[in-house]
DNA sequence: CATGCGAGTCAAGCTGCTTTACTCAGTGCG
DNA sequence: CGCACTGAGTAAAGCAGCTTGACTCGCATG
């Protein structure tokens, strides 16, 4: 969990920009999250599908609204998707509605991932805020969404790779 | 600063996971960034730049010093430095010590993005304190802080790209 | 001198996205 | 009815930013 390559020697924390420390904050997370579900055996999905699934997972969705709230074109989107029908984690179907629309829905396996993940993520915070002694990441949770609602609104925004 | 599109009309802000919430923050936050670092006309410098420099503020580095540091491959590295090179923000000098090294440094043309971009960062974090009411980001920074150090010990993680 | 190592570089390839351009289903309106 | 128009999906090409592999060169060491 830690690096022990120490190619530098400064240690200014403490006195690094909030968007440093939020970054590297969420990088951290994030790549210890991804191991441990490759440990879990979840390696063939990438936090981009996780984010898919997410997205899915109550009633599913068109190609285009998927491209909307991931932030990429509907073509990145669909390629997307047609990776995870390929790999049984999707299924297109009809659209209720009609039109030329696809509802694409997820299947049992990405439930399945789902669960997983939901564990895994939920270990890994609570772990942490054992090893932070303060025990309250709830502190740090609200702020933050106190941060992204003063920057949103209240409508989450897509989540994108990042530069 | 907030996006109008109204794709989806659920809001469960705080029921998010705190990974979530980081990789919400993060992103807003470095968006508006290169955003108004965009509007002061530093539009061909993106984060990684910035990055870029900050690593080769003080004395420089050598290209594969570099590379650990942002952690990708020297040649991803060396690839960076040939771009800003060609438009005068580092130069390639010879390496005090010796040997095929060779030791990359900022111009003054990198220096002055370095004090825009920082006065920036500075403001935006500023006015974001205003904003969320709190005043307080110092809690926040300092939460973040003991996350960090609780997942990465003392030497700071090289900040990428995140899926 | 030979061997090896570490820094830098050249070249090819890949991945995930974008841009451009098209097809097709439904809608509204003369 | 016929006909433009819109919006979803798809097909194809291109590109940016990285990787892997193979090499060159400077220097240290035996």
């Amino acid at each position: 969990m830690c690096h022990d390559k120490d190619v530098h020697t400064d240690d200014r924390l403490p006195e690094a920009e909030l968007t440093f420390l939020l970054g590297m904050a969420f990088q951290l997370l994030l790549a210890e999250f991804t191991e441990r579900l490759a440990e879990a055996g979840q390696a063939d999905l990438r936090p981009v599908h996780g984010m898919v699934f997410q997205i899915l997972r109550s009633e599913g969705a068109t190609g285009t609204e998927l491209a909307q709230r991931l932030g990429v074109t509907k073509q990145a989107a669909g390629q997307l998707v047609d990776d995870l029908e390929q790999r049984g984690y999707v299924r297109r179907e009809p659209h209720p509605e009609g039109g030329r629309r696809k509802l694409v829905v997820l299947t049992d396996a990405a439930h399945a991932h789902l669960a997983v993940a939901g564990r895994t993520l939920h270990d890994l915070e609570a772990e942490l805020a054992r090893r932070t002694g303060t025990g309250d990441l709830a502190t740090l949770r609200t702020e933050l969404t106190q941060l992204v609602r003063a920057m949103a609104g209240d409508t989450p925004p897509p989540l994108r790779p990042v530069w």
